[in-house]
DNA sequence: AACATCGGTCGGCATTACCGAACGAGGGTC
DNA sequence: GACCCTCGTTCGGTAATGCCGACCGATGTT
């Protein structure tokens, strides 16, 4: 494999730093936090800029990304496959088992949501689609792990961040749940990310069997869960008979 | 202005190529579609790859968009000044209407869709951000370019593309209906984008009063127009009210 | 079975984009 | 109100950079 294009990446590193802090930011700030002479970032985002990738407020000079992203990121939806795939048994599970469902893959030691069906009642929810999630405090960040979607070496390096006093940030605790995971065949998440909240994910396959992406249900744990706060039964059976069909869809062999 | 970085704007020129046309692109078709050589959109591609904007099918090595672009489209409207201080009054909108609302912003000759709240009833309906509709045959589009938000050039060039018998195609009869909308400060579009389909939109500005985006509200034609095919009076008060309390947060002085 | 097509690789050339210092405007402070 | 500091921006020299076009090997087509 040659040499990447550096300015490219560059971009690249550029862009997501400005997603990551939601606040709008200097020049000065994008240039020292990638050890870039300020001339070379300049150019980068002027560049940027020039293709809508990011919008400079007029009034402080600051930058911000740009609109041109939004439409590219609803085109990688049109086309993403593990996604169009999954729309009708996503649909399906979230009317079967009544709790909110959503669809994650591995990005960047995140979980990408790619698809999210509300709850099936008229309460007010956000759309998390786009989103990311962590890895070892979410059902679809565990499977993803569990079953070698994504590397788990660099989860064991630094302390993995505490949401709750129930998130497992302890190496041999996390490892211990993910081979659980793959003994079962699906995980949970009982009140690791957010006190109150519960949730259970499978695994969705490829072709050749490879885990691509996750599916799962969401919601208050009190629904979530019975009372002894194990996942309920009958939820895990709609949830893999829907991550079973996807699967099927998506072209491995069986499973 | 100096020179901007080719590799860049080539890298986005192929990120745009490839959300263009929906199905997958070989190396071929994207080198000879940008007139480059194949050794150079190959490194591009790579690098692009590299940072998870582009992904590639292992089975046929063809390329379509990647997962980070999602993240970084749904980040741009979580920045977006202009969304985020218009989602509550699209939300009172589109109760006191009775209608959908869309919330649109120029972008490459097109109107992108940055908010869009559902029409208020149980019907299914297919979320709309991130789309780009076309300037001339969308309440948003005529909006926009009435009041200069995009310039009116590139349309008079070509004859646009006619989607019914409506659509205003003729340069004369599109600059005679941006003057009567910037007359009267809303604008019109009766079944010419799709038949059975209206909408009206008024404009948004932002400090010193320029135009930076436009807010509607659309339905079936027999909802929003009167019998002889007018907008409904009503209807468009709303409208203009949430406009012009959208301008006034975005510090507008008074419009 | 031969061919055509495709994605991918490699080395040489010169164009390319990088760097660091200097500029000018804006805001904050004393 | 004048100073100073910080910020975004510009500019020219340099050599590192990415571009080009010919060449591989695999795939599937005729």
């Amino acid at each position: 494999m040659a040499g990447p294009v550096q300015s490219i990446e560059r971009a690249a590193a550029i862009l997501r730093l400005l997603a990551g802090g939601s606040r709008r930011l200097g020049l000065g700030e994008v240039a020292s936090s990638l050890g870039l002479a300020k001339g070379t970032a300049h150019g980068i985002l002027r560049t940027l800029q020039h293709v809508d990738f990011v919008e400079q407020d007029p009034a402080t000079g600051k930058y911000q990304l740009g609109a041109a992203l939004l439409h590219l990121g609803t085109s990688y939806l049109d086309v993403n496959e593990l996604r169009s795939r999954s729309i009708n048994w996503a649909d399906a599970l979230a009317a079967r088992s009544g709790e909110a469902v959503r669809l994650g893959t591995p990005l960047e030691g995140r979980v990408l949501v790619i698809h999210h069906v509300f709850r099936p009642d008229d309460t007010l929810q956000t759309l998390d689609v786009g989103a990311l999630l962590p890895l070892h405090a979410s059902s679809l960040g565990k499977v993803l792990l569990a079953f070698g979607a994504t590397p788990l070496e660099p989860l064991l390096d630094g302390e993995p961040e505490a949401y709750t006093r129930h998130t497992l940030v302890h190496p041999e605790e996390l490892n211990r749940a993910l081979g659980e995971i793959r003994d079962l065949g699906w995980g949970a998440e009982v009140q690791e990310m957010s006190m109150g909240e519960a949730g259970i994910a499978a695994p969705i396959r490829g072709q050749g069997g490879l885990v691509v992406g996750a599916i799962g249900v969401s919601g208050a744990v009190e629904r979530i869960c019975d009372t002894k706060g194990r996942p309920q039964p009958a939820l895990i059976t709609v949830l893999r008979e829907a991550a079973r069909a996807i699967s099927r869809d998506l072209g491995a062999a069986r499973w």
